[in-house]
DNA sequence: ACATTGACCTGGGAGC
DNA sequence: TGCTCCCAGGTCAATG
């Protein structure tokens, strides 16, 4: 559901009502989400400990103290509201952790998701520093901060990569944040066919590819994230991309360069939406 | 090592 | 109205 974009919203959201407040308590209201709740971890790591900072990698929230992390994962449908009432008034709310600000003002924060593919887990202080936590250790490089290396990367990885280049870029291992949306979004700016082969794309395109990513999803970033069904920032509050989307979920609509249908195809069981005409 | 598929869930919309 | 079917911003284990 959340791809970079909407995670960044998310952490800038989290970081400016919980930077240095204290987690007081956490009540859990159902255990078995994706993977059950370490309850008694999450408990070690957070209860009566400052917020020494919130970060993202890839699409995972890490909000750090002394002790370690506590890492946060959307999935599809997560959603992570800083609320001033600890009241469960949202159906599907399965954690609410208590935070006392500096003020001394109390906040609330929500998780809440209906399909139950999120993640709530702890991360030792090591695991989280380095990264080295099972869920972070496998992921590839953060777009936004390779910057004009990053087409490069690409290029590298792709050279023995026969997937089709679509499903190659939401490969968590090889770059990350970049998810159903964005990732057809970027091809269609890149005027790259999302069906050609990864080891297929030269390097003058990969470079227009990377750059019409970084594009993307900081345009993305700016306005705020898209929302199509289930996404809403720290507010609860959806983004407003999905009104510059060009492709996704768009098909059968005529192209916003060649007016010619958007056409949609299936990748990895994912739907892909494309212009066929100019994209190459 | 790489590619593909199915499984995990609930809710909303389309079609009958 | 009400039912069934299909689809949805993601990962990961299992299989070839």
């Amino acid at each position: 559901m959340p791809e970079l974009p909407e995670v960044e919203q998310l952490v800038v959201g989290v970081r400016a009502a919980a930077s240095g407040a204290t987690f007081v308590d956490v009540t859990f209201f159902r255990e078995d989400i994706r993977e059950p709740l370490d309850k008694r971890g999450i408990s070690d790591v957070i209860l009566d400990q400052k917020i020494t900072q919130v970060t993202r990698r890839g699409k995972y929230m890490l909000i750090h103290t002394k002790r370690g992390a506590l890492g946060i994962h959307l999935g599809m449908s997560g959603r992570f509201i800083v609320d001033d009432c600890s009241r469960v008034s949202r159906l599907h709310t399965h954690v609410v952790f208590s935070i006392q600000q500096k003020t001394g003002e109390l906040k609330y924060l929500h998780f809440v998701d209906p399909r139950r593919f999120g993640r709530v887990f702890p991360a030792t202080k090591h695991e989280a520093e380095s990264l080295s936590h099972t869920y972070l250790k496998n992921l590839g490089v953060e777009p936004l901060e390779l910057g004009s290396n990053l087409w490069k990367h690409l290029f590298d990885q792709s050279r023995k990569r026969s997937t089709a280049i679509k499903t190659f870029l939401m490969d968590s291992s090889v770059l990350v944040g970049v998810g159903n949306i964005y990732a057809s979004e970027s091809l269609w700016r890149a005027k790259i066919s999302p069906l050609r082969l990864a080891k297929d794309i030269d390097a003058s395109e990969m470079k227009r590819l990377a750059k019409e990513i970084i594009k993307t999803l900081s345009e993305a970033i700016a306005a705020g994230g898209t929302t199509f069904r289930d996404y809403r920032n720290s507010d609860d509050k959806p983004g407003s991309n999905q009104d510059k989307l060009a492709v996704y979920e768009r098909d059968t609509k005529p192209c916003k360069r060649c007016k010619a249908p958007i056409e949609k195809a299936v990748q990895a069981g994912r739907s892909t939406y494309f212009c066929a005409f100019c994209q190459n």
